[in-house]
Order: C-alpha cells, then sequence, then structure tokens
RNA sequence: UCCUCGAUAGCUCAGCUGGUUAGAGCACAUGACUGUUAAUCAUGGGGUCCCUGGUUCGAGCCCAGGUCGGGGAGCCA
C-alpha cells in the first residue's frame, strides 16, 4: 500500500470533478453502492454534491485495503483518495480510480437496498431515503426553484415579508384548521398568509411571503399534504390582468431555470421536459364559463371534444393492458417450457412481477379515466373544478391553463366582483398540465367595504376577526391582486413526480407525523 | 366521512377450486469470476401468512368484526 498523506491532496466535491481531471484528489463521502469481481471493487460514491464511480483495484491499492473495500457495508462513510479520469460512460462523466481508502465508520446492515422498495417502507426510512439518488436529484430541483422564486420576485422589487403562523381565525373559514393552544385561548395554525399580505402590501406596495402552512384535511391522495410551503406574492395596484401576466412570468421564469441549471437532476428523475417547454409559449387564458364548455363537451379544442380526448386515453390504456398481459402469458409459457437456465427463469420472473405491478397500475388509471368521463358528463355549471375536471381541462391543452372569472360563490369572500360580469368574481387559478391541477390560485381583492363585511357576513365569519383587515380598505384603499403558489406541486410537477410526498424532506399528511 | 384495493421472509412479491413440510427474486453470509451500471454461477441461514372470532376433518386462501396502509371523492395549493 502506498504511503499518502491525508494532507497532500486537496480535498474536493464530486461536483467539482470536472476542474481537476487528470489531477490526484481526496473526496469524503459515503458508499452508496458497490458491487466486486476479481480483483477489482466499483463503488458508487457519494458526497452529498453529487455521485461518482468509485474504482478500486486490488493491485494498486493492496490485497488489505482492497479486502476492507469489498467488505465495506452500503452507507459506511470512507474518504478516498484517486485519480480523476473522464468516463463517459458515468453520470457525471467521471470517475475516481483509488489510489488510497479510509474507513470513516462502517456501516449496520442499511435498509434500503439497490431495489424495488414501497412507498410506506420507505418513508418510515425517509431520514435515509434522501440520501438516494432520486430524492437527492428532487431536493436539488427544490432548491432551484426556491432560489429562482427568491430572484424573481427580488429582482422586480418585491420585499419578502412574513405573515404569522398562529392565528385566532380561520381566514377563508371553510378548511379545516389544526387547534392549539396559545396561552390558555384557541389559536389556529395559519392555512394562508393572504389577509396579511395584503396589510404588508399597502405598506410596502409589492411584497411576498413565502412560509408554511398548515390544513387539516384528512386527505389521503397524492396532490395533499397536511404541512406545506406557500409564496404568496401581494401587489398595491395590481388589477386581475396584470396579476395573470405576473403569473405567467413568474411560472415561467422559473420553470426555464430549473431547465437551465438542473440538467443533470432532470435526466436522474428521467424527467421528459416536452410539457416544461411549452412554458416558453404564451399560456392558455380562459374564461370559468369557457372552459366549463370544454370540460363538458361542447366546445372543441383543436378539433376534439374533452369526450373525444378521454375515450382515446382509454383506448391507450386498454392497448397497454392487452400487451401487457399477452407479454406476461409469453413469458409464463416459456418459464414453463423448462428449457432456460436459471438466470433466464429469474429474469423473466421478475419482468412478469413488473407487468403485473404495471397491470395494478394500468387498472387504477382506467377508473380515473371513467371517472373522469363521469363528472364531465355530470358537470354542474357553477360548481368548483374536482381534480378530474382540471385534468381533463389541462389534458386538452397540453399547457399550463389559466382559469379566470370564476362564480362568485365557489370562491372566497375576499375576491373582487367583476363589474361587468356580476356574480363572478376576479379570480384566477393556473392549472398544470399533465394532471398535476391546481397550482396557483389567486386574483384581485375586493375593495367595496360594504360589499366585503356583507359577504363576511353571508359566509358566517366572526365580523370582529376581521376588523382589522377591513381598516384596509378604510385607510387609502387601493385596488390590489396577489396569488397563492403551493411550492410542493410545482416541484411535484417540474419533476414529473407520482406523488407529492417526495418534493419535501418530511413530509406530514394523514397518518404520517414520523420520521 | 364515503367508495375502492391491499396486508405472506429484512425488502418486493407469487401462492390455482380450502388439502402433505408455505415459495421465488433481491438483500445478507461463504466461495468462484479483471470493467461492472438493480437481477453471473454455486451453497447457506432466514416465516406469529396483520389481529380477534367463526365455518370446516382440514384455513395463507372462505365468513364476520377490527387495526394499519395505497388510490380516489369531498376540500384544496
Amino acid at each position: 500500500m502506498p504511503e499518502i498523506s491525508k494532507f497532500i491532496y486537496m480535498n474536493v466535491y464530486v461536483r467539482q470533478l470536472a476542474n481537476h481531471e487528470g489531477e490526484t484528489v481526496q473526496l469524503r463521502g459515503w458508499n452508496a453502492q458497490k458491487r466486486d469481481s476479481k480483483g477489482l471493487v466499483f463503488m458508487v460514491f457519494r458526497d452529498g454534491t453529487g455521485f461518482c464511480q468509485a474504482v478500486i483495484d486490488v493491485q494498486v491499492v493492496g490485497e488489505e485495503v482492497f479486502e476492507i473495500a469489498k467488505r465495506l457495508p452500503q452507507e459506511s462513510s470512507l474518504s478516498i483518495t484517486g485519480k480523476v479520469v473522464k468516463d463517459e460512460r458515468q453520470i457525471g462523466g467521471y470517475e475516481i480510480h483509488v489510489t488510497a481508502l479510509e474507513v470513516i465508520a462502517e456501516a449496520e446492515p442499511y435498509p434500503i437496498t439497490p431495489k424495488e422498495h414501497g412507498v410506506d417502507f420507505l418513508m418510515d426510512h425517509r431520514h435515509l431515503w434522501l440520501r438516494s439518488r432520486r430524492q437527492w436529484a428532487i431536493m436539488r430541483v427544490r432548491n432551484r426553484i426556491i432560489f429562482a422564486i427568491h430572484e424573481f420576485f427580488q429582482s422586480r422589487g418585491f420585499i419578502q415579508m412574513d405573515a404569522p403562523i398562529f392565528t385566532g381565525n380561520a381566514c377563508e373559514g371553510t378548511t379545516t384548521l389544526f387547534e392549539t393552544d396559545f396561552y390558555g385561548e384557541p389559536a389556529y395554525l395559519s392555512q394562508s398568509g393572504q389577509l396579511y399580505g395584503e396589510a404588508m402590501a399597502m405598506a410596502h406596495g409589492l411584497i411576498y411571503t413565502f412560509g408554511p402552512t398548515f390544513r387539516a384535511e384528512k386527505s389521503k391522495t397524492r396532490r395533499h399534504l397536511s404541512e406545506f410551503w406557500m409564496i404568496e406574492p401581494e401587489m398595491a395596484f395590481y388589477d386581475l390582468q396584470m396579476d395573470m401576466d405576473l403569473i405567467e412570468d413568474f411560472i415561467r421564469y422559473v420553470v426555464t431555470k430549473v431547465l437551465e441549471d438542473c440538467k443533470n437532476e432532470l435526466q436522474i428523475l428521467e424527467r421528459d421536459t416536452t410539457y416544461l417547454e411549452k412554458v416558453r409559449e404564451p399560456f392558455v387564458r380562459i374564461k370559468y364559463e369557457d372552459a366549463v364548455r370544454i370540460i363538458k363537451g361542447e366546445v372543441p379544442v383543436s378539433g376534439r371534444t374533452s369526450f373525444d380526448m378521454l375515450e382515446e386515453e382509454k383506448q391507450k390504456l386498454l392497448a397497454e393492458r392487452e400487451s401487457a398481459e399477452k407479454e406476461i402469458a409469453e413469458r409464463e409459457a416459456k418459464i414453463k417450457s423448462g428449457t432456460l437456465k436459471k438466470g433466464e427463469v429469474n429474469f423473466n420472473q421478475s419482468r412478469i412481477d413488473k407487468l403485473k405491478a404495471q397491470l395494478t397500475d394500468i387498472a387504477e388509471r382506467l377508473q380515473a379515466v371513467e371517472q373522469w368521463i363521469h363528472s364531465a358528463r355530470n358537470f354542474v355549471r357553477g360548481n368548483d373544478f374536482g381534480g378530474g375536471d382540471e385534468t381533463v381541462l389541462t389534458k386538452m391543452f397540453g399547457q399550463p391553463v389559466m382559469v379566470y372569472n370564476w362564480p362568485q360563490a365557489v370562491k372566497a369572500f375576499y375576491m373582487k366582483e367583476d363589474e361587468q360580469e356580476p356574480g363572478y368574481a376576479k379570480g384566477v387559478d393556473l392549472l398544470a398540465p399533465e394532471g398535476y391541477g391546481e397550482i396557483v390560485g389567486g386574483g384581485e381583492r375586493e375593495t367595496d367595504l360594504e360589499k366585503l363585511k356583507r359577504k363576511i357576513q353571508e359566509h358566517q365569519l366572526p365580523m370582529s376577526a376581521f376588523e382589522w383587515y377591513l381598516d384596509l380598505r378604510r385607510f387609502g384603499n387601493v385596488p390590489h391582486s396577489g396569488f397563492g403558489l403551493g411550492l410542493e406541486r410545482l416541484v411535484a410537477w417540474i419533476c414529473g413526480l407520482q406523488h407529492i410526498r417526495e418534493t419535501i424532506p418530511f413530509p406530514r399528511s394523514y397518518g404520517r407525523l414520523l420520521p
């Protein structure tokens, strides 16, 4: 074993390897995975900034070190010294030819193996799951999104101000809130910073809040969390049009930044960026009533109605199911024939298992399509959209859709009524494509003091709790608008995730408080 | 709260119409293999079939109740 002092070589991070090609460097991190053959160990080494392959050759490091490397359990921490070699086959483009290796801490048997695991198992091990490559990539994208959000607003002169988390009252009155004890009085965890945002906008003109939000809904869906992060800009002297322009610029900016700066992460996530690229085109903007006509199949989009689209979707799934069933039958027949070698049997069997899992998934999606057809047929004009209606609408366009001018009854009390169209509120929802649903909700705020008072009464909210809010109308009333963005839904859409629970380090949802 | 699906080895799952001693792959251990990208070969250890009760000569499988979980509805970002 060559004598190598740990101080001779520069400590670098995996992320920087491209700058050190041909040099000998030292890295510190963890053994994410390895395989060995005679005389060689291939280790997937990670140090938090990235992943790279480390090659340990018995002829270079000697028997003793080689044995240590060969027996090193998954997720043990170690430092390695070696030469940086370009290798196009590797995900970062570089690998390390190790010349020295030092174990920092040997790990106990690691529960997350390089094999499929169920979601529940992974969620129970969330504290460790965060280390794996996919989760790592998602958190990097989340970080870039957060940074882009700040860049966007700060560069436009918005001030970040925070709304309180303890509140005395439900702001919109509808959703279930978490109740806590605030020095003997009931207090609720904030479900929105919106009303406070309005007060802050009257002080600073352009502001945005960025903080956690809590909803005690017992929702068990892939779109809901009990605790999530929301960004809520509020702008004095903005009407609905300006609000929509801002939403569009904002989403375009954030998505573009991720596309530019997170290529590696999106590649790890195997994200098809076709729909993301579409943010460069103008967003679709339609009024609620027109959206309803499209959902109900009364008006076609690019020559096809919602029912045409749903029927296509259904046929596609049926075809997928058929081909999966056929493949299963073929492979089962092969195995039964008894002519296969053991390895081939294993391969076929695991392929069958995978296809069966796919069949379960297809069945679920077919059920969803049936539900969408049902809800499109029975949609009652004047109602809010359900998850299925949103999906149908966005699938018709394949790009972000802004729906505005909603029936007042389905929107919050502070939404401004459209003078030209009484009964309709100047609210807007931005629906993400690919079934990711509502990621932004906002609109112009009601400025008429009497209308506000009336609506607070209609919603049966306690007037006393809103006196401070009404003061904003009494002292220098101005037209203003704002919106709220659900960070996790945006992360889910950009990363193309099946479930929102992967978008936040430690998700809190119905039935999940640990880890 | 409602609808729907599920719970079998550390993990992912198979287990036919109720029938002898419950299986596979991965993981782990040992050995073989010099360039691998989750699944090369051989050998080995590993089980309260979620719980309670019932039907039956016999229950992983059927029935009832419960617990926990997935997906969806409602509600929403």
